[in-house]
DNA sequence: AGCTCTTATGAATCATTGA
DNA sequence: GTCAATGATTCATAAGAGC
């Protein structure tokens, strides 16, 4: 059986990437360390500070990514004084400015958001997942994001007890998703540029764990089978293990040792269950999470 | 019976505003012409020039505004030689130099939105909706918004369906099913700042309409009952409308000849409506369709 | 009441043509 | 060429009728 391949790498992504060649992966995918938080862990570069910091690493993004390739940035501007900051903004002028291209600007509505109560604000429910490329011909696959029809629900699950329908919403792991793939229909809809997933962040101690399915997605869309994936701030290692799962080689760069053994550990994980279900019919196991229309 | 004034203004509200006393609205919300659209009816501002024409505007409204009111901008940059437009982005910035507080963007999910299926892209399906502010504490009534759970808890819950349940469900993307036993013996909860709204704009001949459950959305949340709302892009009058509805006064300004008539006949209806209603029971009539969470 | 079917309708994009 | 205008294409949802 065919293997994919993940490479973790230790190092800040600008040095480490300076030893790749231009031209070389289909997708980059990531969720860097948001400006102020984190501090802890990452050191937390400033707001204002951001967009300096960032920049010479898009520049490496810019160069290692193929023409065809795309970035997908997944980010958002936390609220400090009482306002939004603007740094993302910033970011995606100057990014354009590099030579980048902003093709689309997709929300990520967390359905489960964190919960609390401001006097002066509402629950931040959405993120950012910014998507830039090199030229205006990139490779997109939509079929591989297709989701089921509102109606297709109705028709399927009407033979079905009310615990049934429960669970079915409570999606992770809860025995049923699995069940969806053996019965999506005929009936499919694109989705559009608004993502409707949950905040699962799984058992990991990472502080900024990214659910899989918006990695997942990303990678489906953009990518086809044994194209190779990179995530420049890897975290606890979610990109590289759905990658594994997809059937897409991939590498990460995380600047913490921590995290890149955390990592290792998740792709081993990946490794054994793509043997484990790969052997039997190829098919992505653990379907799970992504509620996308 | 008290009635409440909904005053539709002719011409350019830079012009037109410049007539107004200093700290006069509590609430500015609007949908202004988007840069390059509606050509043949505003002219079209070109996105390059698009800063440049709102900021004097932006100026009057930061001066007629109470310093405990807030301004709400909805707007969305298109997409045009394949990427998108970066003018909302510098809009932003170039409104916090002018001395506005960027409090919150507020995502309006557009459930219906316009059909299309193109190689590199998807359907967009939200707007953003801008929230600016001239001090820190600003007047936000929190309760005005919430999402009433009474209603179907009592009288529809029990006649739910399986089927409802998903549908509910999967209207507002709430996770319902998964926490439908909390829901049960609540009576309110609070939204997050991710609006769930169709685009139906009623049955009037205009090119831009906002569904009325826009702005009654934010005028309940950031006014009271015989405020001062002003939108200085009236369009065919819906702001004023609802506003009337709801028991606010109101300042419409169009700079179009035609959209002023249609407005003026949107205000008798609903001054009508108001008192065929409010003469009953003071209640907010034709609350239809503001699923919001 | 619940389910199925039908129909109306959206602040859109892109490719193509013409000035 | 560059830029502007025009047309073809597109599809998920809500709402309503009918059984």
């Amino acid at each position: 059986m065919k293997t994919f391949t993940a490479d973790i790498k230790h190092g800040d992504c600008l040095t480490v990437l300076a030893d790749y060649p231009a031209n070389f992966f289909d997708l980059i995918v990531t969720s860097p360390p948001y400006a102020d938080r984190r501090k802890n862990t990452y050191g937390g570069i400033s707001p204002e500070k951001y967009v300096d910091w960032f920049l010479p690493r898009g520049g490496q993004f810019l160069r290692v990514l193929k023409p065809a390739g795309t970035f997908i940035l997944n980010i958002k501007e936390k609220a400090e004084n009482g306002e939004r900051h603007t740094f993302v903004l910033e970011l995606i002028l100057a990014l354009r400015k590099q030579g980048w291209l902003w093709t689309e600007e997709f929300i990520w509505h967390k359905r489960n958001c964190y919960p609390g109560k401001w006097p002066n604000r509402f629950r931040d429910a959405w993120e950012r997942c910014l998507q830039f490329n090199k030229t205006r011909h990139f490779k997109m696959n939509q079929e591989a994001v297709m989701v089921p029809m509102g109606d297709w629900k109705d028709a399927r699950l009407k033979s079905l007890g009310k615990n049934d329908v429960v669970r079915f919403d409570s999606q992770v792991g809860s025995g049923f998703g699995k069940n969806i793939e053996n019965w999506v229909g005929r009936e499919k809809a694109y989705p559009s540029n608004v993502l409707h997933l949950a905040t699962e962040c799984g058992n990991k101690s990472h502080s900024a764990a990214f659910p899989e399915a918006l990695p997942e997605w990303f990678i489906r869309l953009f990518t086809d089978e044994g194209d190779l994936v990179l995530d420049p701030f890897l975290g606890s290692g979610t990109t590289c293990a759905v990658a594994q799962r997809l059937r897409r080689n991939s590498v990460g760069v995380e600047i913490l040792a921590d995290y890149c053994g955390l990592a290792e550990a998740e792709i081993k994980t990946a490794d054994y269950q793509l043997f484990e279900n790969g052997a039997k019919n190829g098919k992505r196991i653990n379907s799970g999470n992504h509620k996308v229309h």
